[in-house]
DNA sequence: AGTCGCATTGACATCGATTCTCAATACGCA
DNA sequence: TGCGTATTGAGAATCGATGTCAATGCGACT
């Protein structure tokens, strides 16, 4: 787990225990969106209980460090990622997810806001496509 | 209900029957997201089952014609939208979305392409704000 | 390093949303 | 109008998510 990550927990009073530290680490090296249950198998024999998973994913998505997302099934799923402003590339095929600096910014937000007569505060955008792995496996 | 979904639905051999009418009338009337049980508890006294309600909005979303949204407490809710291209203003006072046609293009989706190495196919934009009536009522 | 208060934990009970089951119904076609 | 079958409503069953609580361990203060 980064000491980034720490530095969050602990300014908002949280401590920084045995089993957060391997909830968080798994799901920022998984890379993609995870389930509860997910991240629950992967920790095995590592005493993690599945209450704490849901907490820690919970606690995550509250501090900023994670982003909740509604899956097909309607299963809750949740992707590490930083606290700065970003979007995302999902892969459809291998469900990989990359953060990217390209915004659509402040401009389009204008425009929507004559469209629409609404005041614009912030806005979400991901994009799917395929990564260059999965082009090549087929 | 619009012929447009009555053309949509029967075009994949779906039936169009009464309580599909009434379930996605109330939808579209809604103009928000809405969960199932939002849904059913406003068709009370219109013999329209719960289990129905959760397969017709299952259906919709099958056809491109409701969107699926996680929600904070894990309930998941739909949202009525066309099935053309399109992006989502949701007002954070009142729930109210709209459809908007500002659209970030294919510059940005190529941009994300040679900062990635990704193919992007299609992607999802949401603006988050205040409408005109929630500013004035305060 | 030792002590102590209290946030946090794991296991399990519980809740509640979603799906399943199945006989009865009604849509769409001939 | 009649028939075949997709669809329905009601309730059971499933399963994801949260609550409960005694035991644990983090971290502040010596």
């Amino acid at each position: 787990m980064l000491d980034d990550d720490a530095a969050r927990l602990q300014a908002r009073g949280y401590r920084l225990t045995g089993p957060r530290r391997v909830i968080i680490a798994a799901l920022r090296d998984a890379g993609r969106y995870c389930t509860a249950s997910q991240l629950y198998e992967r920790l095995r024999g590592r005493s993690v209980g599945l209450a704490s998973v849901y907490r820690t994913l919970e606690l995550l998505a509250d501090l900023g460090l994670a982003e909740r997302r509604a899956e097909a099934g309607g299963e809750g799923s949740f992707l590490y990622c930083s606290p700065r402003h970003h979007h995302h590339v999902v892969c459809t095929g291998c469900g990989t997810v990359r953060e990217i600096d390209a915004c659509p910014g402040d401009d389009l937000a204008r425009a929507v806001e004559r469209e629409t007569d609404f005041r614009i505060d912030r806005h979400k955008l991901d994009f799917y496509g395929v990564c260059a792995g999965c082009r090549t496996t087929g």
